[in-house]
DNA sequence: CGCTTCGGGTTCCCTCAGGGAACGCAGTCT
DNA sequence: AGACTGCGTTCCCTGAGGGAACCCGAAGCG
């Protein structure tokens, strides 16, 4: 076997893994995130492999998490946005970068600052039940198995 | 040079990747949340390669995400736990519960529902912001240089 | 017209990380 | 003593990532 492949587990952490799992495609999704929309410049902003990058962004593609458009016919000239599925999965980038600003940052503080459109203040994404609306954590739910649960 | 490391990049999201990007860590994570502690347990569970499973727990352990913690001393067993910041980093699971759960689950539903403790409803994660309360998403937010900006 | 550039990849080679299985080792059971 | 268990470590082999070179279509330019 080769590397294992995640996508068949019955489990959505391991199902989401499948899709931006692989090293670099987090990252890859930032850039786009962030604006960068272009194979040349998200290579040179991330010093990755051109053949890796090719590869990513490929599967990215494949899972509808972004789209390549032509944004020039001649010369042919193709950029990559996020589709609705893929913003969704930048939710995942900004609670990263929360653990990150809180663990990682260290003495010189975060690199970057996140400003909210609906209020204008510097945020950061907290959880929330969509039950109750209360805090929620990892430390708050008990697991139960739902109707997809394990063969 | 080997694999890329993320650890000095000035981005929040590499450095988190550093902690838990590598294949297997956030199934491993996974499992230590869902209650599964000790090295067999987990190995049987993933179906992961014993040396990865070793290497893996030793860096969240030097991380600070795992505890390796004697449970017996005579025979000397151990078991890996949560520290806060690895509880903290749960979170992140939540939120690839969600994704997974919305856009890989198919028709058989979910294969695991979480119930918050604190009204015993069955819920998601919902992302808000730390200033004003509201909804918050990956499409909501503006980035700006922090004092750790890229040197 | 031929030469260069540029965006966006593809191909090639080499090393290193992951998979799998076997081995090791302390301590306990019978 | 011999078997078993929990927890790794060692070994070999394959395949994925890094790096650099190459490719191709379409301009741009003297």
């Amino acid at each position: 076997m080769q590397r294992t492949r995640f996508g068949d587990m019955a489990c959505s952490i391991a199902r989401t893994l499948d899709v931006i799992g692989e090293p670099w495609s987090p990252l890859i999704l930032r850039d786009v995130f962030a604006g960068i929309h272009r194979f040349e410049q998200i290579q040179q902003d991330l010093g990755i492999s051109r053949k890796v990058l090719a590869e990513r962004l490929r599967w990215l593609v494949d899972n509808d998490v972004l789209e390549r458009r032509e944004y020039s016919t001649r010369p042919p000239r193709h950029e990559y946005v996020l589709t609705p599925k893929g913003t969704e999965l930048c939710d995942l980038l900004l609670v990263m970068a929360r653990w990150g600003d809180r663990f990682t940052a260290g003495e010189a503080g975060p690199p970057v600052l996140r400003r909210h459109h609906a209020c204008g203040e510097i945020s950061q994404a907290e959880l929330r039940c969509s039950a109750c609306g209360g805090p929620i954590g990892a430390a708050d739910v008990d697991l139960l198995p739902g109707p997809g649960a394990r063969c």
